[in-house]
RNA sequence: GGAGAGAUGCCAGAGUGGUUGAAUGGGACGGUCUCGAAAACCGUUGUACUCGCAAGGGUACCCAGGGUUCGAAUCCCUGUCUCUCCGCCA
C-alpha cells in the first residue's frame, strides 16, 4: 500500500509512474486525495467536540469532590449533547477511513526510475545471460516424458489422492526434491541468511500484510474453520515475522531464508503453459527474504541478483536475467529481475525466480520499522526472491541433462542426492 | 476438547471508576564526578493521527472488538493469545 503522504507530496509523478505500469484507474488518486481531505477535515471536528466532553468531565469530576452536586449535575447534561453529535461523526469518519483505504489498496506500487516502459513480456529488457544451451539428440523427451520413463513423479496418483497438480515424487524423484531443498539452503545460509522453517498456513493479518489479500484472495487455498490460509509462498511468514515490528538500525539488514512448499489455486491458468512441472498447485521452493534500510535497499537486490545468479550457474544450467517491464511487474514490486531457465526439450524458457524489491510497499501495510539515528521510526524496504523454486528447475535438470539410459545430475548436488545420476 | 489463571511502556512490575500516558525498579541515552572506568547522583527515555509558519496544542492507544458511565487501564460482554491441570495424541 502506497503511504498516502508521499501521494500528496508530488501528486504528478505518481500518476506519471502509475502510467508507466500501464495502470487504468489515474483518476483514481485525485479521488483518493478528496477522500483524505475529507477524512481529516471529520477528525478535526470530532476531536474538537471530544476535547470538550474530556475537559468538561474533568469539571465534573472536580465538582463532584467538593460536594457541588447540582453544577455537576448540570455540567452532565452539556456534555449529553457533545456525545450525540460525537456518535454521528464516529460514524461518519469510520465510512470515510473505510472508503480511503479501500480505494488506497488499489493502487499498484510505483515502479522504480529503472523500469523500462512497456506492456508485455516482450518489452522486457534482457540483463544477462549464461551458461550454455545443450544439443538434444532427435529423440530428447520432454520432462513430462522422462518422469514416466524412470518413474520419479506420479502425477496420476497425485490426482487420485488429492486432485490435478499435486505431484506425487517417488522414489529418486522424492529425493531428488530433498538434495535440492537442501543444497539450497546450505547455500543460502552461507551467503548470511538465517534459515526458518515456518508455519505454512497463515492467519488472515498475514495475509494482508504481505499483500495476499484483498487483491489474490482467490489465488489462496482457505480454511474457513479456521480462517487460515495455505501460504502460497513463504515470503508470507517470513515477512510476517516482522509485522508491527520496530528493528534496531544496526540488525539491518534481516536476511532470511525458508523452504516452504507453496499452494496455489492457478485459478484461470490453461493450455500448455500448465503441462507437467510447468504449473502445479503444490510445489517445494526455497526462498530469500531481505528487510533493508531504504537507502541501500537497491544494493540488496543487486546482491541479491547476483546470489540468485550463481546459484543457477552452480547448476549448471542456461540462463537468462530479464529486468520487468513496467506492464509485466507485480502489483506489489519496485523493480523485478525475472530469472529464466532455457528447457531444452521444450524448446522455451521457464521462469524459475524472480527477485524483487518492494521498497515501502509491503513495509507500510504490515508496519514494519526500524528506528534511525535521529530516534524516528521509519518504514524498511523489503525485498525477495526464489532461490530458487523447484519443479521447472527439476524440469530443465531432467530435460537437459537427459542420456539414452539415465540423467546426469550436475556435480553440487551428487554428495546431497547420493549419487551423480538418475536411472 | 474440558477446568482454572493471566495479558499494562524496551524489560520486570504497581495500579480496581476522576488532572494516570500511567507508580516503582531495571535497561538504554545524556550529564556531574574521574586520568579513564565502575559506583553514586541529576536528567531524558512510547506510538499513530491531527491543528499550527513556528512555539505549542488536540485526539486515540494499558491484547483486540463491542458495551456501561459525565468520566474506564480499572466495571460488563465477545474474541485472540499465553500459562497450569485433565483428556486425546505424532
Amino acid at each position: 500500500m502506497l503511504q498516502i503522504n508521499i501521494i500528496r507530496q508530488d501528486v504528478a509523478r505518481v500518476k506519471e509512474k502509475l502510467a508507466i505500469k500501464n495502470f487504468p484507474g489515474i483518476e483514481l488518486v485525485d479521488k483518493i486525495i478528496v477522500l483524505d481531505d475529507d477524512r481529516k477535515a471529520l477528525q478535526l471536528e470530532l476531536e474538537t467536540l471530544q476535547s470538550k466532553v474530556n475537559s468538561h468531565s474533568k469539571t465534573i469530576g472536580q465538582l463532584i469532590a467538593k460536594g457541588q452536586k447540582e453544577e455537576a449535575e448540570n455540567a452532565k447534561k452539556s456534555v449529553a449533547d457533545y456525545k450525540l453529535q460525537i456518535g454521528e461523526l464516529n460514524v461518519k469518519l469510520a465510512e470515510t477511513e473505510k472508503l480511503l483505504l479501500h480505494e488506497l489498496v488499489k493502487l499498484p506500487n510505483l515502479p522504480s526510475d529503472k523500469v523500462p516502459a512497456g506492456k508485455t513480456p516482450e518489452d522486457n529488457v534482457l540483463v544477462r545471460e549464461g551458461g550454455s544451451k545443450p544439443h538434444l539428440p532427435e529423440q530428447a523427451l520432454p520432462h513430462w516424458d522422462l518422469i514416466k520413463k524412470y518413474d520419479i513423479i506420479d502425477f496420476e496418483t497425485g490426482a487420485k489422492i488429492t486432485g490435478s497438480g499435486f505431484p506425487l515424487y517417488k522414489g529418486q524423484g522424492a529425493r531428488l526434491q530433498r538434495a535440492l531443498v537442501q543444497y539450497f539452503l546450505d547455500y543460502n545460509t552461507a551467503a548470511g541468511y538465517t534459515e526458518y522453517l515456518p508455519p505454512f498456513m497463515v492467519n488472515e493479518a498475514s495475509a494482508y500484510g504481505t499483500g495476499q489479500l484483498p487483491d489474490k484472495e482467490g489465488q489462496m487455498y482457505y480454511m474457513p474453520a479456521d480462517n487460515f490460509y495455505m501460504i502460497p509462498t513463504s515470503e508470507v511468514p517470513l515477512t510476517n515475522i516482522y509485522r508491527d515490528e520496530i528493528i534496531k538500525e544496526e540488525n539491518l539488514p534481516v536476511k532470511m531464508t525458508a523452504y516452504s512448499p507453496c499452494f496455489r489455486r492457478e485459478a484461470g491458468s490453461f493450455g500448455k503453459d500448465v503441462r507437467g512441472l510447468n504449473r502445479v498447485h503444490q510445489f517445494e521452493k526455497v526462498e530469500i527474504v531481505q528487510l533493508a534500510h531504504p537507502g541501500k535497499s537497491y544494493d540488496a537486490l543487486e546482491e541479491m541478483v547476483t546470489h540468485v545468479e550463481k546459484l543457477l550457474g552452480s547448476l549448471e544450467l542456461p540462463y537468462r536475467i530479464l529486468k520487468l517491464c513496467g506492464g509485466d511487474m507485480s502489483f506489489t514490486s519496485a523493480l523485478t529481475y525475472d530469472f529464466e531457465v532455457y528447457s531444452a526439450a521444450q524448446e522455451r524458457w521457464l521462469e524459475v525466480s524472480s527477485v524483487s524489491n518492494f521498497e515501502a510497499f509491503q513495509a507500510n501495510r504490515a508496519k514494519i520499522r526500524f528506528k534511525d539515528q535521529n530516534g524516528k521510526n521509519q518504514l524498511l524496504h523489503t525485498l525477495n526472491g526464489s532461490a530458487l523454486a523447484l519443479p521447472r528447475i527439476v524440469a530443465c535438470l531432467l530435460e537437459n541433462n537427459q542420456q539414452e539410459n539415465y540423467i546426469a545430475l550436475p556435480g553440487v548436488l551428487h554428495s546431497y542426492f547420493g549419487s551423480g545420476k538418475i536411472g
